[in-house]
RNA sequence: GCCAGUGUGGUGAAAUGGUAGACACGCCGGAUUCAAAAUCCGGUGGCGAAAGUCGUGGCGGUUCGAGUCCGCCCACUGGUACCA
């Protein structure tokens, strides 16, 4: 067969969706398996990590339809974000446009590589409909106290009037124009992530094995659980008057509670609640006002890599246990937003005390001495060690101590065991257009009310200015105004817009049912699909989406919309296409074009290089020439099945009557379909299976058995179909009539061999290789090896014989 | 700094404690061709004429046997970053 990929992929792909061939089927009945590749951003075009993406989650579906599954395996589109606004300020093209437009043609891109996909399934999160159902939950959320308001400190660029998210500022800057960017404090909304930090953090365990380790270790990191004590400092007389009587005290949190007699200040970080109490007083010199200010401008991760520096407030509280005096300064290295941004300071034990200490000249005390040898000078003493001074607890070691102290702190009142989290509550405002609007409503009498169900969605106005500056929603003429849902009486609509990644938190769920389903979810479809059984997609996911999408189904569940408790069964993470060792992208001008190649090649070599190159979760570096020799591998494949007879079912082979050739071939095809049930099945390196089949294909070449080539072409276009569909498809309709398809039974008779070839060994080191029968006793074949290697062992005494069947024979031998 | 991953021929990579380098790419040689492309056949870890010998980042260990398991170290890549 002349192979033309063109003509072939062309023709099968308009059957495949003419005939809905990969629509999942309703009888709930049958086995099912849920294959999804995490969905795309409509960018553009399609680059190579999306071929290499949905080529895994396609191979996956096909596999498991031929092994008879009912497969749900959709796609669509992540369509709401930033790009879209930025090329509308950019051309002047509007988001919608832009964004449709994109889609249009990545679809054509995708249907050019022979994806599988569900066509009725397709949505994109920027359609009306989506955006209705997801502000359904987001009102739930809010009525069960999940979403709520507060204000928070964000990038604002003064210039031009708008929130900057954290990649958006370039050096300190505006990205657009360069104005420093401040920090603003604004009513945000947030989803209250941290009331499920514990489970979160728990059911990781449920995934292991399952999700590749490096992903939960990710996550238990972020979730970033920690145990400690936590205690008030109470302010001194002197102090406390100074402050009006206001704060008798304020609370830190830590996790060395051992090292507490070595406390020599507390450090509040420069937005915690006394010293914003102090500046508004003028409790505070300029000078020393004027430096929190300036530190408070900073943002969080400007702060990360600044110098450490602080002031000092004036005020002391006073040691839990010695009651001695310990001044209160303010430092720029204390959070506000994790514990209660206050810390005791160790500097003898803490990197950062230290160096905060050695700057300003406070003590530093040490407390905390190693079991053998000296305390280092010059640094912090974080290892473990004993304690010193420290009234009844001197002696102990570090770790006993640890729990004595936080013993004693809880038996005299004087605080309490603590956990605390990293994770924080999850900021989903923006003061962005292209994305879903939060629907509530701010009414002067009732507050913030949410909209009226029955009138969800509330949608995007069209005709919008979008110029860079400002919320396009807070400056639309009409669209905020509206009445109070409660009552009646004019209200203004909120004009923030969510987070995108709420979008991609549920849109797994939504593929259950087909687009014109009327409601989120039908909870029959709902329970079968879900879960997912593959997930595929980018390390680059590894926190945030996945969090959050694990995050909103537990949410969603206790809503009571869905039953599960994680999302995603198996978690498949890619890794990146690499062109002369770096990451392809456009700047770097090292892109290859998926449309090219396929015009060029085809999809089937596209897929064909792209598995075989690389295991799946490794990087894989793009090779021109090896894409050349997938193309040939495949020209081979079509040539060759000119030997192979046209049949409805397997030829019956005697296999004893069968030369030595045609015998290893039959093997060399049995063990590639032994690979690839295994590959398929668990362990997904398609590039071994891949390579298997090249050998069989090789073996097969070695003989001219038509029913041994019918054979092996039977099996083989069957386990390939899912990494080359469009010419398996073609050669088992030409040549089998497509009974090939399914699953296919290990014949062990071709296993069976009168002589085994045998590695013989010495010490563990390969000297000769032996053929001795399949039924030779372990003593002959000791003599057989012996014989090998006379050599090597003449003189020698032979210690030890070691025989593992069918691999090979160890001598060990001494003199 | 911390966490994770990866180190094997000229290159991508195989090897599920048991004959290291399967399968490809590249290169070399040959056939075919007026010639080239395509195709087909053969060779290809280093050193050595050969017998051999050395080889999986380094050093140690466990084992009859280690690329694989354990310990320490080195290099590179990615993630995260003052989390008290």
């Amino acid at each position: 067969m002349n192979y033309t990929p063109a003509s072939i992929e062309a023709k099968w792909q308009k059957t495949w969706s003419a005939t809905k061939a990969y629509e999942p089927s309703d009888d709930f009945s049958k086995p099912k398996k849920y294959v999804l590749s995490m969905f795309p951003y409509p960018s553009g075009r399609i680059h190579m990590g999306h071929v290499r993406n949905y080529t895994i989650g396609d191979t996956f579906a096909r596999y498991y339809r031929q092994q008879g599954f009912n497969v749900l395996h959709p796609i669509g589109w992540d369509s709401f974000g930033m790009p879209a606004e930025n090329a509308a300020i950019k051309h002047g093209v509007h988001p919608k446009k832009w964004t449709y437009e994109n889609i249009a043609t990545m679809r054509g891109e995708l249907a050019g590589l022979g994806l599988s996909f569900s066509e009725e399934r397709e949505f994109a999160t920027s359609n009306p409909e989506y955006t209705a159902f997801e502000q359904g939950f987001i009102i739930d959320m809010f009525n069960k106290g999940l979403l709520y308001r507060k204000q928070g400190f964000l990038n604002w660029c003064p210039h031009d009037l708008t929130v900057l998210a954290n990649e958006q500022v370039v050096d300190g800057g505006c990205w657009r124009c360069g104005t420093p960017i401040v920090q603003k404090e604004m009513y945000q909304y947030y989803l209250k992530i941290s009331d499920y930090s514990e489970e979160l953090l728990e059911s990781l365990k449920t995934l292991e094995g399952k999700w590749p380790k490096q992903v939960l270790t990710m996550q238990e990191n972020w979730i970033g659980k920690s145990y400690g004590l936590e205690f008030p400092f109470k302010l001194d007389s002197e102090s406390e008057s100074k402050l009006g009587a206001v704060y008798q005290s304020f609370d830190v949190f830590t996790t060395r509670p051992d090292t507490i007699y070595g406390v020599s200040y507390a450090a509040l970080a420069p937005e915690h609640e006394i010293v914003r109490h102090m500046l508004s007083f003028g409790l505070l010199d300029d000078a020393t006002a004027d430096a929190i200010k300036a530190m408070q401008r900073v943002s969080a991760r400007d702060r990360a890599t600044s110098p450490k520096e602080g002031v000092s407030l004036g005020i002391n509280v006073l040691h839990p246990l010695t009651g001695a005096k310990v001044p209160v300064w303010v430092a720029n290295f204390v959070l506000t937003d994790y514990g209660s941004g206050a810390v005791m300071a160790v500097p003898a034990h803490d990197d950062r005390d230290y160096e905060f200490a050695t700057k300003y000249n406070l003590p530093i005390k040490a407390v905390i001495f190693p079991t053998e040898g000296e305390l280092p000078s010059g640094c912090a003493y974080t290892e473990i060690g004993t304690l010193r001074e420290s009234g009844e607890f001197s002696g102990l070691d570090n770790v006993t101590a640890k729990a004595s102290i936080m013993d004693y702190f809880e038996a005299n009142k004087l605080g309490k065991k603590a956990i605390n989290f990293r994770l924080k509550d999850w900021g989903i405002s923006r003061q962005r257009y292209w994305g879903a609007p939060i629907p509530l409503i701010h009414c002067d009498s009732c507050g913030i009310v949410p909209e009226d169900k029955a009138k969800l969605p509330v949608a995007l106005p069209e005709d919008v200015v979008i110029n860079g500056e400002g919320n396009p929603l807070e400056h639309h003429p009409t669209w905020k105004h509206c009445m109070c849902p409660k009552c009646g009486k004019p209200a203004t609509r909120e004009t923030d817009t969510m987070d995108t990644f709420i979008q991609s938190s549920w849109y797994f769920l939504r593929y259950t049912v087909k687009n014109d389903f009327k409601e989120a979810f039908d909870k029959e479809a709902l329970n079968y699909w879900m879960n997912v059984d593959h997930y595929i997609g980018g390390i680059e996911h590894a926190i945030l989406h996945l969090l959050y999408a694990r995050f909103f189904t537990k949410m969603l569940r206790d809503l009571g919309y869905v039953n599960s408790d994680e999302p995603f069964e198996h978690l498949l993470t890619q890794g990146m296409v690499l062109k002369d060792g770096a990451k392809m992208s456009k700047s770097k001008g090292n892109t290859v074009d998926p449309g090219a190649l396929v015009e060029k090649y085809g999809a089937d070599t596209a897929r064909l290089f792209i598995l075989f190159a690389a295991p799946p979760t490794q990087e894989l570096e793009w090779n021109d020439s090896a894409v050349e020799g997938a193309f040939r591998f495949l020209k081979r494949f079509a040539d060759r099945s000119q030997y192979v007879n046209v049949t409805d079912s397997l030829p019956n082979i005697d296999h004893s009557s069968l030369s030595k050739e045609e015998k290893a071939a039959r093997k060399k095809v049995y063990e590639a379909l032994k690979r690839a049930q295994e590959v398929y099945g668990e362990r997904h390196t398609f590039n071994t299976m891949i390579a298997g089949v090249m050998e069989a294909m090789n073996a097969l070449n070695e003989q001219n058995n038509t029913d041994v080539w019918t054979e092996g072409y039977w099996i083989l276009t069957s386990i390939m179909e899912p990494i080359i569909p469009h010419l398996c498809w073609e050669l088992s309709t030409n040549l089998f009539n497509g009974k090939n398809f399914g699953v296919q039974t290990v014949r062990e008779e071709v296993f069976e061999v009168e002589a085994l070839s045998l590695g013989v060994s010495i010490n563990g080191k390969n000297r000769a290789t032996i053929e001795v029968g399949v039924n030779e006793s372990q003593e002959a074949i000791i003599e057989i090896a012996k014989a090998s290697v006379e050599k090597w062992i003449e003189g020698k005494e032979i210690v030890k014989s070691i025989v593992i069947p069918g691999k090979l024979v160890n001598l060990v031998i001494k003199g």
